[in-house]
DNA sequence: GAATTAAATGAACGCTTGTTTTATTAATGT
DNA sequence: ACATTAATAAAACAAGCGTTCATTTAATTC
C-alpha cells in the first residue's frame, strides 16, 4: 500500500504536533520512538520523515511553537497602561492561564532542553530570556516608584515565574477548582509577595463572565 | 583482564551513584547509557549489575536515597519549639540549603518520576507528600493562629515549595550571591506571601558566622 | 600455600533505535 | 484521459541498546 484516501498533508503534519507533544509530555523526548508516535497518528515511522528531517528537528519545531505563541500572548493580552500593579497582576493572570491550557507542551518545554544542540537551546532560551524581561521590567519599575518592596528584581522574577508555573504541576481543571479561583489566590500571593501597597483595588484582569 | 588491583566493592559502588546522579541529572535517565555509566566509573558495563539488577533499579535507588535524607535532614533540623513564623522559616531555610547542595540528585528526582514504574512511582510520591505536609501543617496552624494570612493551605504549600525549589535552576553557588543571601531573599518573599504578621523578629534560622 | 570469595572483564545475545530507499497509490492539474 | 506530484507503505540499514555469560584476576581465609 501507499498513500491512503483522503490523506492530507497539512491535517497529517497538525496530527504529528499533537500527538508529539502528548507523548513527549508523557514519556519524555527519550523514550519516545518514531514508530510509537507514527502509530499514535496511524501513519508508518516514514512518513513521519516528510515533515520532519529528523527527531531532533521535530522538538525544535514544538518548543520554538510554544515560546512564540507564549510571548505572542503576552504582547497582546498586555496592558497598553495602568500601574504597575495592574500590569503585574496582568502578567500573571495571562502567565497561568497560558499554561493551564498548554500543560503538556510547558512540561515539553521544561524537561526537554538537553535534548537540543547547542545551538538550538541557545535560541529558546533567548526566547525564554525575552520573556521574563517582560516581567523583571515590571518588577522593576514597580519597585522605582514605590508600588512594590522588594529586595531584587532579577531574583523576585525567578521565584515568581517558579511559582506560578508551577500551577501545572498539581492543578488539574476538572477537579473543584476552577482556573479562575485559582488564579484569583496566585494573584493574591504574587500581590504581598512582591510587598504591592494597594493591591485590593478590584482590577478585573480575569474578566469574568 | 578481570578483577583490578585495588578494587573495592564499596567504592565502586559509591562511585556510580555519584556518576549516575551527575550523568542523569546532565542528560536525563533514557539517555544515558550503561556503556556511558560504565566508562565515566572507569569500569566495563557489565560490572555495573553486580550492583544494580536493572537501570531502572539504579535509578530508583538513587530517588529513594535523596527522598530520605531530605525526610531525615528536616527531622534534625525542625525546631523543637517556637512559632508558626519560626517554624516556617526554619523549614524554608532548610529546604533551600538541601537542594542547593544536592541540585543534581533534586533534578533527577523533579524529572526522572515518569521512568518508574507505577509502584516505585508511587512510593516516590509517599515520601514527598509525607515532606510536603510539613509545610501544609505549619501553614494550617499559622492560618489558625492567625500568624498569617492565606487563602488556602494547600495551595499555598504548593506555592512556597515551587519556589523555593526554583532556585536550583538559576543559582549557581560560585556567583556574585551566597546561599545565605539567597536564602535571606527567600525567607522575606515567603513571609510576605503568606501575610505573616510581625516577620523581623531576627530570629536567627541561618546560624551564619 | 591452597582453596575460596569478591570484583571485574570481554564477548556475545536479541532487540530496538533513528533513518533511508524504493515502490506504490491517491489526488491534482491540464 | 493523462501526466505529475504529494503522501504513504514496506522493507531494509547500520548502530546502539540493556543485559547475560563464561572466564579471569585480586584479595581473603584457613
Amino acid at each position: 500500500m501507499a498513500r491512503t484516501a483522503g490523506s492530507d498533508g497539512q491535517r497529517t503534519e497538525a496530527a504529528i504536533r499533537d500527538a508529539a507533544v502528548n507523548l513527549i509530555a508523557r514519556h519524555g523526548y527519550e523514550a519516545v520512538t518514531m514508530r510509537q508516535l507514527a502509530a499514535e497518528v496511524g501513519v508508518q515511522a516514514a512518513a513521519l520523515y516528510r515533515y520532519f528531517p529528523t527527531k531532533e528537528d521535530l522538538l525544535y519545531d514544538l518548543m520554538i511553537a510554544h515560546m512564540e505563541a507564549l510571548i505572542a500572548g503576552w504582547e497582546s493580552a498586555r496592558p497598553i497602561r495602568g500601574g504597575c500593579s495592574a500590569r503585574l497582576m496582568a502578567f500573571v493572570a495571562n502567565h497561568i492561564r497560558f499554561h493551564v491550557e498548554r500543560r503538556h507542551s510547558t512540561h515539553v518545554n521544561n524537561m526537554e532542553l538537553r535534548s537540543l544542540s547547542h545551538e538550538r537551546l541557545s535560541a529558546i532560551l533567548k526566547l525564554r530570556n525575552r520573556y521574563e524581561k517582560e516581567l523583571r521590567t515590571i518588577l522593576r519599575e514597580g519597585a522605582d516608584d514605590g508600588s512594590f518592596l522588594i529586595e531584587d528584581s532579577a531574583m523576585t522574577a525567578m521565584a515568581i515565574i517558579q511559582m506560578i508555573t508551577g500551577v501545572i504541576v498539581w492543578f488539574r481543571p476538572d477537579e473543584r477548582l476552577s482556573v479562575d479561583e485559582v488564579t484569583e489566590t496566585y494573584l493574591a500571593m504574587t500581590m504581598r509577595l512582591v510587598g504591592a501597597v494597594r493591591h485590593m483595588e478590584k482590577t478585573d484582569v480575569l474578566e469574568r463572565a
